[in-house]
DNA sequence: AACATGGCGATTGTACACAATGCTTAGTGG
DNA sequence: CCACTAAGCATTGTGTACAATCGCCATGTT
């Protein structure tokens, strides 16, 4: 009956480095987690209740999280209807990459001027760690501490709404890759992020903005949202349906 | 002492927006338009239960509200003691309108292509009521006002995320010029706004950026943050305590 | 006299009970 | 057999009681 995945006091850490340990955080980041790893597909009901006894806190701090995971683009918050995993459409898929390419450019460029040593450190360290995560075969860890990276550097960038935008678009970017990407293509080449950082190390913002661009351009490249986007709109739509099956093209004759 | 305006109750409930009018939003909408036209001035404490017994509604529906607005960035929420009317630093400040120079670069070239005849009168509607607010001389309502045409403009630009950050970007920059703008100069003059409209709607996507970036150099050098950032920074940490004194130059003599 | 400490009041944080809403399904009439 | 209606159920929305925490102030000590 009780069920419960211990009263949330462990509280291993892997989330971010968020500076208090609150139990709005701990949900928050699990379900982020769930939400980026596919554990939870798109269009999954995230039931108050359900989550509350799972984790061992009341609907009120499951609703703070869902609040704020609705607020970042992967949550979606139907009144009086309950929450759902996002599942972004191919428009909406569109119009965060051109936020992202947007928003990376500027980063990149303030990154090169004002990131320090210590965080290029940091930077170097994210890479290995998400190297390490492919190379385990954890592709899930693999897409978010690629996100991550991205996140670190906005912070190298000192600018704090910047930061906070990043943060929402790079979350609803992992959803979309998570939901999007096709077959068995490593997602997000980790050698483009170490070129990236030597740019910035050697400060030559001309270079690190290309090969920014470039790294955007690999990312979308490596999506379906070209042209076929009838069909995996449909899957997205459906998806809570659809168990492990992953159609490849044919229009779904329910 | 049950002083209150109307216990909000009357509420339509009529199926018109279903979303609109949810007491959530009157709440925010009234704390955002007071702090905006500076009735709240920065630092003021912000305690749920006052603004319940003010609003007619619990702790509940405040906190959301507050938690709203701290996200936006015009809210400041402190751990176990409270919430308080933001103070951006001048540093803050910068950041804030580094960031608007590149969203609005980008909102103005988007707009310029997918902006609709009807939003364009929607856009002309609004510098008209702008004009109105000053003309009245209700200087909040024209800040606000002023603000809600940038979003406006977001919105033509089709792209939500961007809408979301401008959100917050715009109600900072409100709460900025509320707080730092010098003496009795308008602060955003409409002229501007009419000219972009008319690139806008002539398609002249260069002219259009080269106004919107004028404009915003505008409104930057309206502002005191330049140099003298040590008194305008005392200013904002004490302005709870002046009521109505504007100290103009002089460090402040406590 | 100044600083440290402990109690007190006030305010926020959390949980829970109840009300309201939407979905589902069973039942009835065409 | 299908469509429409209505009642039941499950889930979310809101208000409120209680617990935890913080700041303030008085008191005692150095």
């Amino acid at each position: 009956m009780n069920e419960q995945l211990q009263p949330l006091k462990k509280q291993p850490r892997a989330g971010k480095a968020g500076r208090s340990g609150t139990q709005d955080d701990i949900v928050y980041a699990h379900i982020f987690e769930a939400i980026l790893e596919q554990r939870l597909a798109p269009g999954t009901k995230l039931s108050e209740e359900a989550l509350g006894e799972i984790f061992g806190v009341s609907r009120t701090i499951i609703r703070r999280a869902l609040s704020r995971l609705a607020h970042e683009g992967v949550v979606l918050l139907r009144p009086n209807r309950g929450a759902v995993v996002a599942s972004p459409s191919v428009e909406e898929a569109r119009q965060v990459f051109m936020a992202r390419r947007l928003v990376e450019r500027a980063i990149t460029e303030l990154a090169v001027q004002h990131a320090t040593a210590e965080q290029i450190a940091e930077l170097r360290q994210m890479v290995n760690d998400e190297r390490d995560s492919f190379s385990r075969g954890d592709r899930g860890a693999g897409i978010r501490l690629s996100g991550e990276f991205h996140l670190k550097l906005a912070e190298a960038a000192k600018n704090a709404p910047l930061i906070s935008f990043q943060r929402s678009l790079v979350s609803q970017t992992s959803l979309i890759i998570a939901q999007y990407e096709s077959g068995n293509r490593s997602h997000c080449s980790y050698d483009e992020h170490t070129q990236l950082i030597d740019a910035i190390e050697k400060r030559d913002g001309e270079l690190a903005v290309n090969l920014m661009m470039h790294h955007m351009d690999h990312i979308d490249s490596k999506l379906n949202l070209d042209e076929d986007s009838a069909s995996d709109d449909l899957h997205a739509v459906f998806s809570h349906l659809l168990q492990t099956k992953k159609p490849g093209r044919s229009p779904a004759k329910i």
